[in-house]
DNA sequence: CCGCGTTTGTTGGTGTACAAACGGATTTTG
DNA sequence: CAAAATCCGTTTGTACACCAACAAACGCGG
């Protein structure tokens, strides 16, 4: 029977230990770079990496699904960070861009969020960080 | 300057990819038991665990702030999977303990949550699993 | 060109998640 | 012991996140 095999405890689980991950991320987020949610700045830095994109697209893009994007492309709008205009080839669309300040913010933003990847990250080793993250792309 | 290094991508962010595991973990969580959310299972599951514990100790036990798991134990309760009594000797506290339902339904569904977990970790080799886990566990 | 399936965005509802503020109970401390 | 600090549970407000249903617009096959 050797050790502790077969019982289910909550504190192993992956499951759990990922909610606790992404908790401890967004406090570092938080308190790194306030004006903006992990979220808002996912949705502003893939419309800066992409050009103008329609709202949906956007969401498939941060992988929002279309009810969640909507409010945060709303908050977005809100902040004057993005603007959206009605294309004209098809009127369901909502074309969406980056303003002038929203790139600009994006740009003077990007040196912190990698800064906070890297807190997140820090209790692992050099190593570990790259086997971790490659191990985690693959679990998306 | 060799490679991409210094640039900010999205998709190679530790924030965002450990949203995306999580939401592939909801999903397989939810395919594979509809009766309870993640977060409702591990609530009954550290109950079931502790025994009686108090509502805030159980938010403690389980990461919740005391608003997010007075929604989450008002759902397990409305479930009857738990009860909930006045402590005698301390009046603000309220006791918590699993229902006979509660408990019964807990240990029915173990072997679905191991299996939950094991799903969630398929893309990795065994020995990636066993590292992952414990790194992941490093980041909370 | 017409109908039918699909896509786009919106809305409503449920469920986490956290901050802030609160009243009441308990504990600590002066 | 009385005042202060703390803890308990609750409420309000904001922000994801997803489902289901919807109307308008689009596009394709017949």
């Amino acid at each position: 029977m050797a050790d502790d095999t077969k019982g289910y405890v909550l504190d192993n689980q992956v499951g759990y230990l990922l909610r606790r991950a992404t908790q401890r991320h967004i406090g570092i987020f938080g308190q790194a770079l306030p004006e903006l949610t992990p979220t808002q700045f996912a949705a502003l830095a893939k419309i800066c990496e992409l050009g103008a994109v329609s709202q949906n697209a956007l969401g498939r893009a941060t992988a929002m699904d279309a009810a969640t994007i909507k409010g945060v492309v709303d908050r977005l709008r809100d902040k004057g960070l993005i603007a959206s205009t009605q294309d004209a080839n098809d009127k369901r669309r909502l074309l969406l861009a980056a303003s002038d300040e929203g790139r600009a913010l994006y740009e003077s933003l990007t040196a912190t969020a990698l800064r906070i990847s890297a807190e997140t990250l820090e209790p692992l080793s050099e190593d570990e960080r790259i086997a971790f993250v490659e191990m985690l792309a693959r679990l998306g």
